[in-house]
DNA sequence: GCAAGGTC
């Protein structure tokens, strides 16, 4: 019997296509990466009785990246990025062994049908997946009979069923458009970044950005936030005046009247019309007009929407919210968070997803009501024929949501009720004035039935005061009647909702990016989640931006994106090459950045309105080792040590502070010694500036403290302070923080393991010897003669801190160590732990410390 | 260390 493969773009996917074409029948496994399932039945195939196996990949398969010498910033000019680096493919997650895994399940397949989304990104993993697995699969078939494709636009039995019986073939040019469009990302994205990023860091010591970034989404979406900060800038308040009337008729029927020219902004003419009206005493009724208004209940809610409201109602940030809204959907209590689509398709079951809603005492009244009563069809909406739209999956309570999560449901149960709830409809009282000659009107609402918003009370229709019943010719007495001046108000930074609504609109990201984007430039720095989910700009965004308008203002403008669009959209079309496109756009961008780098210094002149130069900036702390004068510690991102008279700076290790140590030195250079640590009970260690850039022996890489290092006799060394192998990670030593105490404890120099022991020694050391059993250093512990913890009141003892009897009770987190290791079977797993022994060159690193561990403890 | 696009 022959084999056909099919693979859809996601787990979720194959699964729910796998129901549709098995009918329910196939039998499901985890694929080798544990991410993947396959799902495999009988069926037939062109005429021919076959097995099916449905199984998918997780969204991009390979990822553009430059060749690794091309990715060292200090060696490559980021011009050569733009022709001269050559790029290559290469795994988009290592760990999900995507390859491999398609190529098992490849393997002996006879035709593949690929499921991969219908859009661009979709038809370009289509040939990744084909790659993959064209090798590896059976050549019996003709080459045209093997390769399929499925077209379909929405997950229904109908659609589903349509595109496995009209199968077509990838298309290889929109594949191409996308592969243009990762290399002009990337290699424009990446020039820009090292670019400014170098240029500046070097330059001023408080950018506070350890990335100064550049890309064709994240650099619009921050020219809209900065934007809108010029406009608050440069906002001029205008006076204004109002005539502001207030009237009454008989008790309790006080009106304050709205002015039907609304505003003047001339004193005189305000003072004029206000001695015409104030002519008469009396407000005559003009008209009285009534009107029906409804408000239409919402859309079916896809992600845009779903992150609009989410941060503008119930202040959660876009990235945050995707973060939840997976979690709800893995979970079962949603649909697919991802989704373009406002249109629920045809056969979506709305009333069964209601009736999960009638246990739910928040909105059960309205729920049974509208079962009852018969739910409203929804609204049309727009079919992107990606995945139906948001919606709740089963009940579910607050307690086992947790708040975020539970808010997040809320939003969307309420949502979807609403959908298929009736519009809201108010009646609308219109009463014209006159007074003298001026005319005025004042507006009343009434609701008629509440319709959706029943269950989503804050869209509901605010009720102004009841107005008056009253009729043409009715007069009222006019209490006051005055010119009120007013200001114009500047506008108000950009909201987050308002930013999505812009990027949606300019095409800047998809619903998939717009989160990553947003936290792009709060994470860089470059705006501030201020109060209500606004964005101000930073000093950093906004001289970024002020420095592209003056240079080159494409590079900032949201067209940037879409002219580059259009070009590509020519390949996909087949209407233009994809060679001389790419080759197009390059050259257009290579020569953008030459000039962007001819006139960085006219955006360097308003860097220097806002920062301080490097040699400025931080406070003096340790010695250089070349000319021995202090070094400055510059605390904002990225931290560093500057040494103005030698004009170098060198990097130091983020996410933690420096501080001195001692006043030791580097015996290799000189370089006073000082102490990163992660924070008050984190950990900390020993490193030397010039050799954390510089690793001074051939085993050791940039980036290491005295923790890693493998100098063999000086005093901070991994040599002289290394006790034993890592209870968690396979490579790391645990290290004695030799100014830990005196709570005193040893750190993993690769993960973040800290074992805590000794608490109140005098004095911890490492000793020379190892320890027999497990071949740990053995540690030399001195204790206060009136608090030892030690037998008989010794004060000393030398002993391994795993196996020695007496230190059992004195190292901490052995509980831990020990559930750790039965945990992973002991020594089971130890075939690969002998792995880097010998060439990290480490002589105290014990043999088996697992099995000695396991043994000991059990 | 960099982009943007998939998705886990």
């Amino acid at each position: 019997m022959r084999t056909v493969l099919m693979v859809a773009e996601k787990p979720s996917l194959a699964q729910s296509i796998a129901k549709i074409l098995s009918k329910g029948s196939c039998t499901s496994r985890k694929g080798l990466n544990g991410a993947c399932s396959v799902h495999e039945y009988t069926g037939s195939f062109q005429g021919q009785t076959v097995r099916f196996k449905m199984t998918s990949v997780c969204g991009h398969v390979m990822s553009l990246d430059f060749i690794g010498k091309y990715n060292n910033w200090d060696k490559v000019d980021p011009a050569e990025l733009f022709s001269k680096a050559p790029t290559e493919k290469k795994e988009a997650n290592p760990k999900l062994n995507m390859v491999k895994f398609l190529q098992v399940e490849a393997k002996g397949c006879d035709y593949v049908v690929l499921w991969l989304d219908c859009d661009k990104e979709g038809e370009n993993i289509c040939f990744e997946v084909l790659d993959a697995i064209q090798p590896v699969m059976n050549k019996g078939v003709g080459k045209d009979q093997t390769v399929h494709r499925a077209k379909f636009s929405s997950i229904t039995d109908t659609d589903i069923w349509n595109a496995m019986n009209c199968l077509g073939k990838p298309n290889r040019n929109e594949a191409l458009s996308v592969d243009a469009r990762q290399e002009l990302d990337l290699r424009i994205g990446c020039a820009f970044t090292r670019f400014q990023t170098k240029y500046f860091q070097g330059k001023y010591g408080n950018l506070d950005s350890s990335l100064i970034s550049f890309g064709p989404c994240q650099t619009p979406t921050l020219g809209f936030c900065v934007e809108r900060h010029d406009k608050i800038q440069s906002f001029k308040p205008e006076t204004y005046w109002v005539l502001q009337a207030k009237v009454f008729k008989g008790k309790d029927n006080s009106l304050t009247l709205d002015w039907n020219r609304v505003r003047v902004f001339d004193r005189e003419v305000g003072q004029m019309f206000l001695n015409l009206a104030k002519t008469s005493r009396e407000a005559q009724v003009e008209s009285v007009s009534k009107k029906e208004k409804t408000k239409q209940r919402p859309q079916a809610l896809n992600t845009v929407e779903m992150l609009r409201v989410a941060s503008s109602a119930l202040g959660m940030g876009p990235q945050h919210t995707m973060q939840i809204a997976e979690r709800l959907y893995t979970q079962g209590y949603i649909s697919y968070p991802r989704t373009e689509t406002t249109h629920y398709p045809e056969n979506f079951d709305l009333k069964g997803t209601l009736k999960q809603q009638t246990s739910n005492p928040v909105w059960a009244e309205e729920v049974n009501a509208l079962l009852l009563t018969g739910i409203n069809r929804p609204r049309k909406g727009n079919d992107a024929g990606d995945h139906p739209p948001i919606t709740p999956m089963r009940a579910a309570t607050e307690g086992e949501l947790g708040s975020d999560g539970w808010r997040l449901y809320e939003y969307i149960t309420r949502h979807f009720i609403a959908t298929v709830s009736q519009d809201c409809k108010y009646l609308q009282t219109t009463i014209d004035f006159v007074i003298g000659t001026e005319a005025f009107s004042c507006i009343g609402k009434t609701l008629i039935s509440p319709g959706y918003t029943a269950v989503m009370p804050w869209q509901g229709i605010a009720l102004e005061e009841a107005i008056p019943v009253c009729e043409r010719g009715d007069t009222f007495t006019v209490d006051e009647i005055k010119l009120v001046e007013r200001q114009t108000s500047p506008p108000d930074y950009l909201t987050e909702a308002e930013l999505i609504t812009l990027m949606e609109k300019h095409g800047i990201g998809t619903d998939a990016s717009i989160p990553v984007h947003i936290n792009n430039i709060c994470q860089r720095n470059y705006v501030t989640v201020e109060n209500g989910r606004k964005l101000k700009p930073t000093n950093l965004g906004i001289v970024l931006v002020h420095g592209y308008y003056k240079t080159d203002a494409e590079l900032v403008l949201p067209t940037i994106r879409s002219a580059v669009e259009k070009q590509l959209n020519l390949i996909s079309l087949g209407k233009a090459n994809y060679q001389q496109v790419l080759q197009h756009a390059l050259d257009i961008f290579k020569r953008k950045f030459h000039y962007f780098v001819d006139s960085i210094t006219s955006m360097d002149e308003l860097m220097e309105v806002s920062f301080s130069p490097i040699a400025a900036t931080g406070k003096p702390l340790s010695r250089c080792g070349k000319c021995h004068r202090f070094m400055k510690y510059i605390q904002a991102k990225p931290s560093r040590l500057h040494c103005s008279h030698c004009d170098e700076t060198y990097s130091l290790p983020q996410n933690g502070a420096i501080k001195l140590n001692k006043e030791l030195r580097c015996p290799l250079d000189d370089f006073e010694i000082v102490l990163w640590t992660s924070g008050a009970r984190g950990k900390s260690y020993p490193l030397c500036p010039y050799c954390f850039s510089n690793p001074p022996f051939r085993d050791m890489k940039k980036g290491m403290g005295c923790n890693e290092c493998t100098h063999p006799s000086c005093q901070h060394s991994l040599n002289s302070l290394g006790i034993g192998q890592c209870v968690e990670c396979d490579s790391g030593v645990l290290v004695l923080d030799p100014l830990s105490g005196p709570k005193w404890r040893m750190a993993c120099n690769k993960c973040n393991v800290v074992v805590h022991f000794f608490e109140h020694a005098h004095k911890v050391q490492v000793a020379q010897d190892s320890c027999d059993a497990c071949d740990a250093s053995l540690v030399a512990v001195d204790f206060n003669k009136t608090s030892t913890p030690l037998p008989a009141g010794e004060t000393q003892h030398t002993g391994c801190v795993f196996c020695d009897p007496v230190f059992q009770d004195l190292v901490e987190l052995k509980h831990a160590t020990m559930r750790h290791a039965m945990h992973r079977g002991g020594g089971a797993r130890r075939g690969g732990r002998g792995r880097g022994r010998g060439r990290r060159g480490n002589p105290k690193k014990p043999k088996d410390k697992m099995a000695a561990l396991a043994a000991y403890f059990v």
